[in-house]
DNA sequence: GAGAAAAAGTGTACCGGTTTACTTCTTTTT
DNA sequence: AAAAAGAAGTAAACCGGTACACTTTTTCTC
């Protein structure tokens, strides 16, 4: 079996409590008790158990990031990958190695409960969720990205109404009035009763208040909002079911993200059709391959990597008992080759 | 402070056991005592701390990935998202977290020694590396990926030899003769003797045995190899100052990986060269983006989510107590439209 | 209703380190 | 040379749970 202290303290004649010394702070014995203690340490292989040492120092140098999805299907999203981007950039300077935590059983709480870690970062969590109340029980420092800003949580986040809002403005500038939506769903089942992601939410209101100064709203005829996953397959599902109908097609379609904007890419080259102008297709996110798409896509930039490195800042922060802010990044209508002017048909 | 078992059991009026019975086996127990100790964990917002339940249990319910390189750099390379998707698939099923562990001091050993993990996954480690020795003695399963088949450790991998044979014999019917490959540059600095990672050293191996078919070598005038660092960056640098020199350009570069070679592509890009036919350019890996770069890339197809989920699923294998068998998986080439006849300059 | 069996609950050792308070021995100061 | 200060080392408590062996209480069987 593995050598503990107890056995290096008895082969070198010494106490545990030399032993420990001699690993932690050597000064404090003398020259010639550290070498034979070493010397049996080398001998016997002997490697201190990190979670033993826990125990005492309360420590575990590693920070969290709840998934809301399996890393399967996070992953496949770029933009989740820039924000671990973000969150490493900040645990390679703390020294800190970074845990990724999935849901377990479906359920993003019982991920919560076992996560060995110092502190955590959310991502798209409610103040209302229960995996909130348990990160408080279990006293565990952590900070929300496109969660909600409240007294007791720290968030970083984006300008979602304002950002939603100018994309949308610049749609109907271009005289669009057919406009389908493809907002997220949430990803956990925490929360059955809600038909869309947090930031979805907050989105449609930005869409609905650009939708106003036209006169529109978003139960307007030719505005249509539809559910879709997160996922480029979600894209493709959901606009293969809207180019199938028999009604009028939309003239636009604005996705909630870029994977499901590249998505309808996909479902519109299966049907035949042209981006643009047979159809305009706008995201949100501006991941990296957005400006590389075929057509270059429409988008509201959001800063990724930016976003997962402040939330990791503020959780180093608050491990360090500071005070953290809530932080609101800028973001920036992207306008690229996807979207024009609607094609009229004669 | 957070609430101890002991504190819960004081104030339930029973012992530390019946408490832990309460929770992880409550039919150990009668209902009416079971109520009255949840009672007071939840009066008290009990949970129980995961780290002092390992001592005993010795079982941590998480996976690490050890990179050699910090996440910031590592997640930009899409094969690594491939390959940590596919680790990720086999931790959902085993209910288990994903630890990414990146160097610590610029050292991958660092990393390994103070991890948090039942077991862990390497990636580029050779058998002579001084991490091996020491998962050995901290008595932590693990499997290397694109690692090397020995006595001691399980590997999964592909044969990189023959993969590479077949690449450069399909460019070399072309036609070619002036070829330049860009070899991946170590990513840890552990071994400063070497040149080339473990995978550049074994497909080095297979070019120059498809170059002995033709009567050349890898020293033959025409053929170059330059060491890059596996990263866009890397491949743009690499490719400007290969197309900046005075001297005759290649007719075709050989990435040893896509990412590489898209930037070889954005350096040609800026260079005003066309792909093909004034360069033709392939890569390895087959990344998702691969099929829809512009060209098209031709490259070496490797399963890089299989290679992920193999890994991991020996790693759980060896954690039951099982034994596990190295795994060698399937490559393809994948011949695309970014490879041509040389062309001819008259 | 006696004896056996099952159920319910407890005390204590243990996991593998760190830390505190204390002892012993040596060196320095006056 | 005595007193004070410092160095080197140790025993035992502690961190917060789990697991084993054991006792006490209840239930069942004949």
């Amino acid at each position: 079996m593995r050598p503990t202290m107890k056995d290096i303290a008895k082969k070198a004649g010494v106490s545990k409590t030399t032993v420990s010394f001699a690993l932690n702070d050597p000064g404090r014995i003398s020259v010639k008790t550290y070498n034979r203690v070493m010397a049996v340490v080398a001998e016997l292989d002997y490697v201190p158990n990190p979670v033993a040492r826990t125990l005492t120092t309360k420590r575990l140098g590693s920070l969290g990031f709840l998934l809301p999805q399996p890393i399967t299907e996070a992953l496949k999203n770029p933009y989740i990958c820039e924000i671990i981007r973000g969150i490493g950039e900040v645990c390679e300077k703390g020294e800190l190695s970074l845990t990724i935590l999935p849901p377990i059983r479906g359920r993003i709480i019982d991920a919560a409960r076992q996560a060995f870690v110092d502190g955590l970062i959310t991502i798209g969590v409610g103040p209302d969720h229960e995996v909130i109340e348990l990160l408080n029980k279990r006293h565990i420092p952590f900070v929300t990205i496109d969660g909600a800003e409240t007294e007791t949580t720290v968030n970083v986040g984006v300008n979602d109404e304002a950002a939603a809002y100018g994309l949308l403005s610049s749609i109907l500038a271009l005289g669009h009035r057919k406009i389908t939506i493809l907002a997220l769903r949430p990803e956990t089942l925490s929360l059955p009763e809600k038909r869309f992601s947090l930031v979805s939410d907050r989105r449609l209101a930005g869409f609905a208040r650009a939708l106003g100064e036209t006169g529109l709203g978003l139960n307007s005829p030719g505005i249509e909002i539809i559910p879709v996953e997160c996922s480029l397959e979600g894209g493709i599902f959901a606009t293969n079911e809207l180019l199938s109908r028999r009604q009028e097609r939309p003239t636009a379609v604005l996705a909630m993200a870029d994977i499901v904007a590249l998505g309808a890419y996909e479902a519109c080259r299966s049907a035949g059709l042209s981006i643009p102008p047979d159809l305009s297709i706008a995201g949100f996110d501006d991941i990296p391959m957005a400006a590389g798409a075929v057509p270059p896509l429409t988008t509201v930039h959001q800063p990724g990597r930016e976003k997962g490195a402040v939330a990791a800042a503020l959780v180093v922060k608050l491990l360090a008992g500071n005070e953290a802010q809530h932080c609101c990044l800028e973001t920036e209508l992207v306008v690229r080759s996807s979207t024009t002017a609607p094609f009229s048909r004669i």
